[in-house]
DNA sequence: CATATCTCAGGTGTACTGAAATTT
DNA sequence: CAAATTTCAGTAGACCTGAGATAT
């Protein structure tokens, strides 16, 4: 799954470096800018892989989460708070999924505020799919032991905690 | 620096107790999430340190990138290969940056198909300035000690390597 | 009425595709 | 002429603020 190396040395190591030398200590900024590569990495081997699905993988966090729902629908809501996103993000996300026809909105007959959004036939077949797509390539996190992995989301996970994720 | 928790529950370990329940091993989807998350929560924290300044974290890192140079400035080709960016999206931002007086282009003598960028007296004032903010917040990584910090670069930097960075 | 939820309009920041202009 | 570099036009996707509609 390795793609071939964009430059002939570690640029976070040589702004480092540089850093150290002109301005003092960078641990904190290395690792903050090693966490951003990274992402952008993960995301574009994620979105690749999610490409003939027609789905990014913002789109796919949501068809999970509502297929991992107890009532298999949840109300935007709830979606925008787990999934971290603004409540208009919410509202783009599922119009785009609705349009393709992989969720449906209903009325929710508990609390009539509220708008439910559950996966359509299509939808679960869809996410089934685009799992095994995504397991295909380890979630783009190969090159990593299994140990090595449970390592660093232990470490992220504390990260996340003092960030007042959870 | 930690915010208040937005949930009562890790979403995370939540997802991966339901996925293992259902679709089997979560280790790489956990992890790969954990990083999509945490990205997103230390991005908002210098984002938001970065605001007095009216530069985002994109913007930042260009300066920083021109500062380093050994002569400078840097070609526009070749901040887009560092930062891993669209040649287009280069422009834009140094269009910004110019807009806004902390960047100036100039023609490259050497080659004249370039464009060099480099920074104005201005320029160099914002960085030293939002430099200082950033580092006041530790890059938003705290909660995390020195030796810890450590660990999660190295196994970042495996991820890295593995996915192409470098 | 106050509150909660959702939606819409408008705007920002980023990055893509495709095409043009210039220089090597 | 072919290749490299930058720029521009147009577009997409995700996010935000602020205002409004609806239901509790």
């Amino acid at each position: 799954m390795s793609t071939d190396p964009k430059l002939p040395f570690d640029p976070i190591e040589r702004a480092g470096d540089i850093w150290t030398d002109r301005i003092g200590e960078s641990r904190s900024m290395k690792l903050a800018t090693s966490i951003m590569r990274v992402q952008q990495l993960i995301l574009a081997e994620l979105d690749g892989a999610l490409k003939p699905y027609d789905i990014t993988f913002a789109r796919y966090e949501v068809l999970v989460l509502i297929s991992f729902s107890a009532e298999g629908s949840l109300p935007l809501s709830k979606i925008g708070e787990r999934l971290m996103v603004h409540p208009t993000s919410v509202t783009n996300a599922i119009d785009r999924l609705e349009a393709q026809g992989l969720v449906k909105r209903l009325p929710d007959a508990a609390d009539r505020r509220r708008t439910l959004a559950e996966l359509t036939a299509k939808g679960k077949d869809v996410l089934e799919q685009s799992t095994k797509a995504l397991m295909a390539i380890d979630f783009a996190i190969d090159g990593l032991s299994d140990k090595d992995q449970d390592k660093t989301y232990a470490l992220l996970r504390t990260l996340r905690s003092s960030a007042g994720d959870f």
